[in-house]
DNA sequence: GTCCCTATACTCGGATAGCAAGTGTCCGAGTATAGGCGG
DNA sequence: CCGCCTATACTCGGACACTTGCTATCCGAGTATAGGGAC
């Protein structure tokens, strides 16, 4: 029940993308530069990101990646399931229908308690990243940014950012 | 974002426990035999249980597992955080604060948004598993069990029960 | 007949291999640009 | 001076090793029992 690191980058790469004006591209060289991480490794989520339907990439010099969507329509759920893949965490095997009490499959009509339980416990969580905008997200940490990160991350978006 | 395949083993194994007699026992084998699982793997998160205080082990013949608490006051997320460990699904690395606009931690005193967000989302999941007890889950699968598996259970019971 | 002792067999507990998935990295295909050349 | 062509260098895309953690298993420590023997 832990979920991969990769789902940090690609949040935070997100609210990145999100920052930049309409149009404009990051490459991901900047992007993994801008938080030090392997940009090797980021590109492999940044590919499932734009097979999601997320991002939108654009090829050759003067390319790199943008949101393909406006900030208001991505949640944080599109993004982790993006990355993690769509299957719920809890995965039932129907143990129950095993060993010695196994009967024949219509003595087995209603769905599992347990994983009736465990799935709505997981639409809970689904249900609360999904009502959360990236939107939401950037203006969050907009208003917590400090004078000095702001300053820094204003020079170094005029030198990165791709119209 | 995906959680072991034991979980589902112990959560249906704690049905099994609740669902015997006050003072009795149930030795690991049988347990493994009801579901058609491995005995020596289940072992382990049996062990696990125990150490996490849900379920209270019986050395010597005679012996076996029993709940170490009533059914009404173990929740599902007792279970699976036992299984799993506690620490939440999303781990914040803090990459925010590396790159090029690092800056002194002073800066970052504000809690990362993203951070905030999935942490907020595990609270739901963990507050639906955490409305669930065990006494809830095996009444609803007491409920939905046909007369043929009831009935072999019930032979199963008398022939593995131990007092 | 009763009590005690001993050997037994069964239980759980921890330490040890195997495997799958996430992690990290590399090289190749494609494209807009920048410079040079010809008109 | 202007337009076209070519070489370039940069981008993303997919295929290939490595490490961590889940999965699976085995052997050892401990204990209540069952049987036998002595009183």
């Amino acid at each position: 029940m832990k979920m991969g690191e990769s789902v940090e980058w690609t949040l935070h790469c997100a609210t990145v993308l999100a920052a930049l004006p309409d149009g404009a591209v990051l490459p991901a060289s900047a992007l993994a530069e801008f938080h030090d991480i392997s940009e090797s490794y980021l590109l492999k989520q940044l590919r499932a990101m734009t097979a999601a339907g997320l991002f939108a990439s654009i090829p050759g010099p003067k390319g790199g990646y943008r949101l393909a969507r406006q900030p208001e329509a991505i949640s944080l759920l599109d993004i982790v399931l993006a990355v993690e893949g769509d299957e719920p965490a809890f995965r039932c095997s129907e143990i129950r229908k095993c060993g010695p009490t196994a009967s024949s499959p219509s003595a087995y009509s209603a769905t599992c308690a347990i994983h009736a339980a465990m799935w709505n416990a997981e639409r809970s969580w689904r249900a609360s990243l999904a009502s959360t905008s990236l939107s939401e997200i950037t203006r969050r940490i907009g208003r917590s940014l400090s004078a000095e990160v702001r300053a820094k991350a204003q020079v170094w978006f005029t030198a990165n950012v791709r119209a």
